[in-house]
DNA sequence: ACAGTTTATAAGGTATACCTTATAATCCAC
DNA sequence: GTGGATTATAAGGTATACCTTATAAACTGT
């Protein structure tokens, strides 16, 4: 197995699985990678023999220890990148997420650190995912799952998909925003927001599974 | 063809030939890369069929139009990434030189021209080698070529071998240097050397060959 | 001009990581 | 508990870019 595969497929289960016990079905894996189910078997199992994860028949895979940090030190280099190409170089939301993917397999150890340094040692990337990732805070919550007449503030944008970047990005939601729950559409297609200063938008509900608020 | 591997020969055809119209042997590709010299053939042949390289049965490739331009941005992205790594994150001389073998591949367009404008269009690389590179410079002779007496500063090394980088700055042998070629050892198999603040060195001919120099 | 070296090319092999097709096993809902 | 969907696994295929071995062609020095 190449490095850099594997680390593409630890990440997507980080960031794809819901906690770190339940596991992630491989059709997950195949929808995100666009990969064939059977292609994702295949290398489910070199990884589980290679120790990366635990596979689960007909129920998905979970990281094992090793798989966990190789998974947090890929995406810690990955929104370290994130920071320097959107701070420093000033590169749009979803465009350094894109160009981070390729930089976060490129950087050994002691560049990602003196990077961090340079950067100021940030807590969290561009779209708030955290820099030393931890649970996800307990007062964290999904958009999604936000009633109406809620106030509350954009942590993050999870999971990290160039697509939804760029709409989200478009809807100016970005961490930080804050944000009040006007109303639910019919049969719950999306949800609709005030934002700071007026603004109005919808979010598909898709989109809003992928925003994560802290109540105010 | 991934263009990686297209991109990596043609950087190493630029790096290695003495002159746009003379061709490189594949001998010299096949010893650079580590690779025998059937693989270079065939990967040289597909080159060829793709419209990067012109092959010169018996002597050697020379780069087409095209091809001299994949590799002129290569080398720009490669000497950016290493003026980055090099003044912003100070890492030494040689490891800059690897890492930046990585990323040079990663960064599109865009993030190339902004990295440019960050660190405030820089026109060499850390070791000499200009950033938007011209034909070299007619003032520039080859250390191996100066004869006893001469009194020069040091303006680039290249070709860029790791090994190579490494061996000159352990020299203290950095672009801006002034030397003075103080004797030639036995049949010629290097040159003694007198630098700045009296330190005194013996470069093995091979690595003369590297260093390039400006008479003063 | 011929011997010896270098270079070219043919033929077949390896590993990685994808693919499709097809069958078998298991799960879930009614 | 059975049928339909999901998931697993087997079998065989593709492309890329390397490898070795072996033969053939062309160059080069004496």
């Amino acid at each position: 197995m190449r490095q850099e595969r594997v680390e593409e497929y630890l990440g997507a289960v980080y960031r794809l699985r819901s906690d770190a016990d339940t596991p992630l079905p491989l059709a997950q894996l195949a929808e995100y990678f666009g990969f064939s189910p059977v292609s994702v078997h295949e290398m489910v199992q070199k990884l589980e023999e290679g120790g990366w994860v635990q596979y689960h028949p007909y129920r998905g895979v979970t990281l094992t220890e090793a798989g966990t940090d190789a998974a947090l030190a890929l995406l810690r280099r990955h929104r370290l990148w994130e920071r320097f190409l959107s701070d420093v170089l000033s590169l749009p939301w979803d465009e350094a997420h894109t160009v981070a993917g390729d930089l976060e397999h490129a950087a050994p150890e002691a560049v990602t650190e003196r990077l961090s340094a340079f950067l100021g040692e940030p807590e969290a990337c561009p779209h708030g995912g955290p820099i030393a990732p931890q649970a996800t805070s307990a007062l964290e919550q999904c958009l999604r799952s936000l009633g109406v007449g809620a106030e509350a503030r954009v942590t993050r944008i999870a999971p990290e998909a160039p697509d939804l970047l760029r709409r989200i990005a478009q809807l100016s939601l970005m961490p930080g925003s804050l944000v009040k729950i006007v109303a639910q559409t019919a049969e719950a297609t999306g949800v609709a927001l005030l934002a700071e200063g007026g603004r109005q938008a919808v979010v598909p509900a898709a989109d809003a599974r992928a925003v994560w608020m802290e109540i105010v």
